[in-house]
Order: structure tokens, then sequence, then C-alpha cells
DNA sequence: AGAGTTTACTGAACCGGTTCAGTGACGGGA
DNA sequence: TCCCGTCACTGAACCGGTTCAGTAAACTCT
């Protein structure tokens, strides 16, 4: 139905192989031959058949995403649309597009990866969300399927990694509340399984410790508006609360600071609330939030960056290591109450 | 490098044809060496290449999806990650992928239809957000792209649309205000070149109008938290200010809320605010937000599915329309209240 | 039993590119 | 002037499937 390389051929009155050169810019036709292959190529406005292109060079000309998360969460972590974008500000100067995979359902994931690589749809995969033995690894070592991951899994990996430290952040918002005069930091993780839960919870805990402070206000929740809220509902009943909450993400702190505001608490009055992540939203929440501003987009660029790199063999096998992302101090964030507000305490209580 | 049809049609001792008819149900090989190929086949694991299948078959298996969202509000609009997880239910069971693009800078979006396009990447798009006299529609039919619409746009479009109507749910939320003895009942719109924009805006303003209430507080913004404070404020400015404002969406809504709080004003006591989606951080916030409950996910799944049938021939060509979204009252509305808040307002004129 | 039909399969062409071996023309060196 | 090397290009094979025309054997029918 459209123009393939025989019609230009045909058109130009050469053979199929020197217009596949000419376009290609490789050696063996002349100047004037090279350029009127392509003014004719240009004029019937020939465009190369991907999938013809794709099954001579064995390649997709793809890059695949698997996200495994909670469309719920999905729906207002901010991570992961700015990550895509990143990841097209890479492939939108390349001749690669994005497969995107959404698995929802248990074992969906390991089917996801599968699909991606038996019929070749994507010729590598950027793995985000990594786990504490992360059981993808060896999955996609067994599926042959190149790739890089978000950070580095605490299981060995073959594949090189984008770090993005998240303990500076996390310190520096330790740091900041003890600066104001805190001395109970609590801290409501995301789930453990994944690593970048666990090194933010390490991060608060080496922070405290670092001060001689017990980290002994710990919950863990999963990311979630629902979980950030049960998690802070946990360490505001407890005995010795918390005057402060290092939250590992805004949206558990946007409904932990929320709660605690229905709970009869004024923040920062009686409780300071950090987040992580700088979402957009954060900045209209009432007080403003304290957080993390990190940068996904340019993580989502660079990890792209280093796939195709390592795809067309320039990639240096090196680990890369992104800015570390800073504190955002904004009004969520104040001095330790005086004594502790004992009508909140009890409140808080019920 | 991986099994293709030729080991298996010669470990099996046939040829190529058979295996092909064999692996596809076709005709034309007895039961028992359709039995015998299968299982050859299983034994070696053989997967269909994609490519090979694409290029004799003129298909991509591959649907397309282009995002022309600021990545800003990407991050917090909760209807995309849901929609593309319904999406993916529906390719879940067919041997198709979603190949998502994110156009961010202007002009990138009319660039990314051309790439999905003309390397034959994908077999059709679904358009959302469409905008009014959407010039899309245009550029699809030039480069002979099968699409779906998400609503159908105002200026006439030969692709099918899978319509969920926003009409009743704002319809709703204005008369539950009305009911609650709103009169000064504002909207703060989405921006008006999306036709839900417009669409919701009208149903604001119908509304009224069948209660014989003026239409005259309306606020343009843009879907982001920032424009619904802007928006907001603008509102609050107005000598004779709304008791209650219906926004076009949860993000601006929140955002809203927010300000008005900062400003003095309690939420419903000084002013009910409603939003619209659903989010899941609509019922952590302070006080919950009364929102509109909508489906994006099923939303994703019929379009989907209507792409899919209009690509093997089996859709019958009429618009789809999906059950529309329905009020779900929570604490952010409640009774006018009995005289306008001087203080309040003058603290928002300020 | 002979003609006609059906079944089961093969071999080759084809999709639209890439790539490699081969060929004729031309230029340079001795 | 002859020989060799280089250049510019052609023709064909190839990637891994699908599909169509062709064929031999088995089956049906009278």
């Amino acid at each position: 139905m459209a123009v393939t390389i025989s019609d230009v051929a045909q058109a130009a009155g050469v053979s199929k192989g020197a217009v596949s050169y000419a376009l290609n810019g490789q050696p063996g036709v002349s100047d004037a031959t090279r350029g009127r292959i392509l003014q004719v190529a240009k004029d019937l406005g020939w465009k190369p058949s991907l999938r013809a292109k794709g099954l001579s060079s064995a390649k997709a000309y793809a890059l695949g995403l698997v996200v495994a998360r909670d469309p719920k969460l999905l729906g207002t972590d901010p991570f992961f649309p700015a990550f895509i974008a990143g990841i097209e500000t890479t492939l939108a100067e390349h001749d690669y597009t994005l497969v995107l995979s959404v698995a929802t359902a248990p074992g969906a994931e390991e089917r996801a990866y599968r699909k991606l690589a038996d019929g070749g749809r994507v010729d590598g995969v950027i793995l985000t969300d990594v786990r504490h033995n992360d059981s993808r690894i060896g999955l996609l070592r067994e599926l042959k399927l190149p790739a890089v991951t978000l950070n580095r899994p605490d299981s060995g990996s073959p594949f090189p990694a984008v770090s993005m430290d998240d303990t500076d952040g996390i310190t520096a918002a330790v740091e900041h509340l003890i600066a104001l005069g805190h001395v109970r930091i609590g801290h409501v993780g995301g789930a453990q399984e994944y690593i970048h839960g666990r090194s933010r919870r390490r991060a608060w805990e080496s922070a405290l410790a670092a001060t001689g402070l017990a980290a002994d206000l710990f919950a863990e929740a999963d990311f979630t508006a629902r979980g950030g809220v049960a998690a802070t509902a946990e360490l505001l009943r407890r005995a010795d609360r918390p005057t402060a909450i290092v939250y590992a993400n805004d949206l558990m702190a946007m409904a932990g600071q929320s709660y605690a505001q229905s709970q009869g608490l004024s923040v920062p009055g009686d409780l300071s609330v950090t987040g992580y992540d700088n979402a957009e939203f954060t900045q209209y929440l009432n007080p403003p939030l304290t957080t993390i501003s990190t940068d996904p987009m340019r993580w989502g660029r660079v990890a792209a960056q280093a796939l195709l790199d390592q795809l067309n063999g320039t990639h240096s096998g090196k680990d890369t290591d992104l800015q570390a992302p800073s504190l955002l101090v904004r009004a969520s964030t104040g001095p330790v109450p005086a004594t502790p507000n004992q009508h909140a305490t009890k409140q808080a209580n019920q």
C-alpha cells in the first residue's frame, strides 16, 4: 500500500541495494546518485517500514517499561508520569518508542516481561521499583533481555544501574527537624520490600543515631494515602508520640498531615511533617509541605540513554549516579512544641 | 539465535507451511500431524517472532497513545494511570501491546503521531483530551491511522467514540449544592479548549439556569493545582463571592480548598467545594472532598476493545456510551452560611 | 473400476528492508 | 600499454513468518 524501497529504486533507476546504501549514509554510492535517490525518496514520501527494518536487523526499536503498581497508587504518585516523560525526551531523539505495560494482577508482572521478550517486542527494559531480592533480575537474565535498573539491586545484578541516592535528602530532613529542636522524630516508611523503602528508612535511622536519638517511631505503610493515614494514626497513638514525622513520599505525608489536623493537631504547631518527591500539589497544601525535591524526569532521561548505550554497545558498564535530591523547606515544619499538646494527644489517642 | 519456524519444521519432519497452518489452527494438516507439530514447537520453546509476523501480515500488534499534557499535571492527575491500566486489561487478553508517547514540547504532539504512523509502529491510536476543533482528527485521517476518541469531538470525526458523559455528575453536584441552600455557586473550569472543559462548564450553567440562578461566577483554569488556586482567588475576590464552588477536577478542588482555608475560610462552613474524578487522595483531605466518581479504568478497557474491534472489522461503527459517573457526597459540602462571613470576605479580598 | 472430489502436504513466492559477493568501468603506476 | 586496485553499482540471499498454487494419495460415488 505505502511506498516501498523498491518503488524508490525503480523511480530513481537504481537497485534496492543502492537505495538502502544511500539512505543509510553507507559508502557504495556516488554523491550524485545519493542525492538523486534522497530526492526521489522525499518526493515519493517514502518512510522506511519499521517492521521490515526490524526483521532484517533483529531489532524492535522499542524499549519496555513494566509498571507493577496498584493503579490506585499509580494514579496519584507523580513519579511515573514524569519519569516516563523523561524517557520520551531521550527516545524522541532516537528512532525508538516506549512500550508500556501496567501489571496490576498478581503474576501479571512476570507475564508482562515474558510478553515483551517473547515476540521480540522490545530490545531492552527499564526496571523500576526494585525490590529486595528482586526475582525480576533472574527473569530478565533468563529471557536474555538487556536492562538498566533504577538504583542498584541488593542482590547481584548484571545490569547497569542509574541511581539517585535518597539518603542525603532524608538525612537533610531529619537534621532540619533536629535543628528545630525535635527529638521525637518518627518515620512513615514505604513498603520495606522495595529497596527505596528500605534505604529511606535506614537513612532516617542513621541520621537519628548520629545524634544519639532513638529510632523507635517507625511505621510501615505502602506509599498510598490510605496507608499513610493508618501509619500516622499508629504513631500518634504511641505513648511518647512524635513531634515530627518524616514520610517516605508526599502522598503519605499529605494524608498524614490531613489526618493529624482532623485529630485536632496543628501542623506544624503540634506536629511537623516532611514528604518526599516534591509533587506539584505539595506547595498548595495547607500548610505547604516541606519535602525533598527529586527529578524523576531527569532520571528517566538518563536511564533511557543508558539503556540505548547498552544496546548499541557504547555503554561503559558502570553505574550512573545522579545528583542527590535536596531538601525543600516549606511551612509544614516548625520548632518543636514547648510541651506536648495534651489536648491534641488525648484526641489522637481516642 | 532463537528457535524459528524452520527449526520446528525440520524437527517435526514437515515443511514451514505445515507448521504455520498447525500453529494457527488453520485447516490443511491432519490432527495427528498438528499434534506432533504443536508438541515439537513446545519442546523447542518456539515463540513466533512478532517482527516476522508483522511483516507478512502488515500489522504492528500495538496500539498507540499520545499524551500531550504538561508532565507536571500528568504527575498528579489520576486519570491517565488508571486509564492506561484499563487499556492493558484489554490488551493482556490479546496479542497487543501499548506504545505510549508523552509529548510535552509544543509541536511534539503531531511529531509523535507521525512517528507512530510512519514506520507502522502501531495499528491504531486512542485519542484522549479531545479539543475544540481538534486538529488531530484531520491528522489521523491524513495518516490513515484508525482511532477511537474519548467522547465525541465537536468537529466532525469519522472515528467511533467511547463516551462518558460528564453532564450528569456536574448537574448532580450543582443540585446537591442548591438543595443545601446555596445560590452563589461558582465554577472553576478546566481549559475551555478541551471539550470536557466545555461540557462541564455548560452542565454547570444549565443546572443553574434550570433553577433560575445566574451563572456569573466562572473562572477558567487549566486543571492544575496552581491554576485552581489562581481561579479560586479570583472568584473569592468578587464582590458577591460564591458560597460554593464546583471544580472541574479534584486537583483544582484540593488546591482551591487549601487556598480558601489559608485565607481563613472554613470548608464547608464558609465555602462548599466539589471536585471531579474521585482521586484516591480526595478521601484523605481535610475535609474529605465531595466529588464525582468516575471510572477511568473501565473507560480504558472499553476504548481499547473498541479499537481492536475496529481493527479486525467487527466494530459496529456506533459510539459507545459508558455509564455516567455519579456524585459522591463527603464533608467538603454543607449548608449555605446564614450570612456571608464578613471577616473571611475581608481576608479573601486582601 | 474409473472419474471426480477431498485431504494433507510441499515448495516457492512474498512482505520490505539489509548485506554480501560479484561485475564492469575507470584511473594510476610501471 | 598492460595490469591492478578502487569505485559504483547490481543481483541475490536473507531475516521469519504467511499464503498460494500445485501434487500425490485417499476417499466418494455410480
